[in-house]
DNA sequence: GGTGCGTGGACGTGTAATGTCCCGCATGCA
DNA sequence: TGCATGCGGGACATTACACGTCCACGCACC
């Protein structure tokens, strides 16, 4: 049995975003007592145009008096606020979290779907849905999207599906082979999903982590090469992140290695680049697939992580930077906003 | 304490008609089981473009499936309706009265308020807004509005505000004295609408009811003739409705016409005329006022009543043909609805 | 009486919604 | 087996609307 609310979302997906906006309005002006529409727009971060269309409808309905003084809420808008505060933070909590978290890292965009991936595979599914959804609304043509590996992108190839097919799009994979399981490679999950949308897609046939005599013989190769610079030249990347430590045992690592990335905080994994606490690298490497440099002039970067245990993982690569998207779950999201509050009451004491 | 839903139909009526719309789509698909673009369109009363929009969407929600042989709901779409049965009277009950009387007596447009107006004062407000929003909405520049007496709309008279001030326009009363109380006199509510609009107004201070004699020799006064000759041109009537038996007592009509009115099944009163249970006009008389022909011809005609005593000749003026807009309230409608369920009865059973 | 902040009106522009027409295709009937 | 019908979906011109921008005017406060 669903709730109307979720009814809703189905049925209007951008109901909540406009009752949101409409109630935050109505709010603001109730605290602000009396306000003007110029000085009421930037508290609120719109346009003074929409904010117009909006406060004309707000009168209409009756919920805000203007006159030429200003603007102030009336009664029934008082009590439009008041009875709707029971409901704000089932409905709002979790766009709430999702601007809290993207205003902090500086994103484009923060999506949290509801539940925790680590326990539930329902919210595993649903979070690769969502993934689709950002996924293809970055898509233009003749795209080029680099994909890394992991359980959770495979998710996300698994729901991908398109009723146009994007022709001259590309995909490759990130980096090169990882010695993960078959299903989880970026190769694989590349060509799913470039079979999932009617794409094309290329194969990088390499180990990822190369010695430095084995990196410069196999870029002679030309078709190596060639690839390479497919990959490097991509407009989007999506990808994984994952626990520094788990990952590195999965992909066997050198154990003097582990103990030097450990020793060293390596918290967070993704695109094969291991991250401390603070965004910072640790261990970089050669690598025939993306480098870091690539990663900060791509123009789309899009992450994809849920559960409880990921949530440090995940700021640790929010705080390096160079992403646009984040796409998570409810209790990752959890974590990340605890973390941002450590760090801001850390951050006022220190300012004291 | 208002419920989610009142808060919605105040913060956002707009995505609530979209709400139903959509469910009203994805319900005919249902009951249709396998139904093509065209035919859908034809039995939803929309334009084919605007059905297409709203199944794409619905297709991208994964409610609806469509392929080359038509469209058929989907296992999440029959779920969502199922879940969103409880929900859809509260929500619409009222849109779904309104559409219902709309189209039984071929109206452009019904609005019904919630409560009953006999027993809330509330009510009767709000009955008095929304004849207010339809005032506004049907008014032009320089247009000449008639209005009649009445409690309702005396209580419209009392609601109106307007922004821009409406300069040009004229406020008329639709008949002349008619021996009620001050406040209800058309002459008065057309002096405060006026008034409250920043618009003009004329009177007319002659008794309505005339004899003959009295009514040529009336006309032929220049000064009466001439604002008689304004009325009769009126774009806009707006009008409330009575019951025929008590408006004839409070008129002091005579004794014996009131009795050869009742032999006659007069029910409803309008305008300063009587109908009967099929809208037929019984007792015909001269009147320095509007007149049925210049209603018949007039542009908006709009009629404003409620309470659930007033159901039965409300229902009877409707029959009548001549108005574009009907404003009234919960219980009036419900009366209404079951008239209408009766008459449709009865014609079902004649057919047989 | 000046100054600043307020609303509301006007207007140009770009984009999304809509009306219209058409195509290729599957299906069912002759 | 062939033909007609009705299907979804693509294309495109037109329209309507939302929005950014600018300005006039009025009110309150200094």
């Amino acid at each position: 049995m669903q709730t109307l609310i979720e009814i809703q979302q189905q049925l209007l997906p951008d109901l909540l975003v406009v009752m949101r906006k409409r109630y935050l309005i109505l709010r603001q002006v109730m605290l602000s007592d009396m306000v003007g529409r110029r000085t009421l727009a930037a508290s609120l971060d719109m346009t003074e145009r929409v904010l117009r269309a909006e406060t004309d409808f707000l009168k209409a309905q009756g919920l805000l008096l203007i006159d030429a003084a200003g603007m102030r809420i009336s009664e029934a808008g008082k009590r439009l606020l008041e009875d709707m505060e029971p409901f704000y933070k089932t409905m709002f909590g979790l766009s709430e979290l999702e601007e809290r978290i993207r205003h902090h890292f500086g994103l484009k965009q923060v999506v949290i779907v509801s539940g925790d991936s680590d326990s539930s595979p329902h919210t595993k599914r649903e979070l690769g849905k969502a993934g689709c959804a950002v996924l293809s609304k970055a898509m233009k043509q003749n795209d080029v999207i680099a994909v890394t590996g992991g359980s959770t992108m495979a998710q996300v190839a698994n729901q991908l599906t398109t009723q146009t097919p994007f022709k001259g799009n590309w995909f490759v994979p990130a980096r090169g082979g990882l010695g993960e399981s078959l299903d989880y490679q970026a190769n694989t999950i590349a060509s799913t999903m470039a079979k999932r949308t009617g794409a094309q897609y290329r194969m990088l046939h390499v180990p990822d982590h190369l010695g430095e005599e084995a990196y410069t013989s196999l870029m002679q190769e030309p078709n190596v090469r060639e690839i390479v610079e497919v990959i490097r030249s991509a407009r989007i990347v999506i990808h994984g992140i994952g626990d520094a430590m788990v990952m590195a045992r999965r992909r066997r690592v050198d154990a003097t290695v582990v103990e030097a990335m450990e020793a060293e905080g390596a918290l967070a994994e993704s695109f094969g680049y291991y991250f401390d606490r603070s965004g910072a690298v640790v261990h970089k490497m050669l690598t025939a697939g993306l480098r870091l440099e690539d990663i900060m002039e791509t123009e789309v970067v899009i992450a994809i992580a849920g559960g409880r245990s990921k949530g440090e993982a995940i700021a640790a690569v929010m705080h390096f930077g160079h992403d646009d998207v984040l796409v998570t779950d409810e209790a990752a999201a959890l974590e990340i906003a605890a973390i941002i509050d450590k760090e801001e009451q850390e951050a006022s004491a220190t300012s004291k």
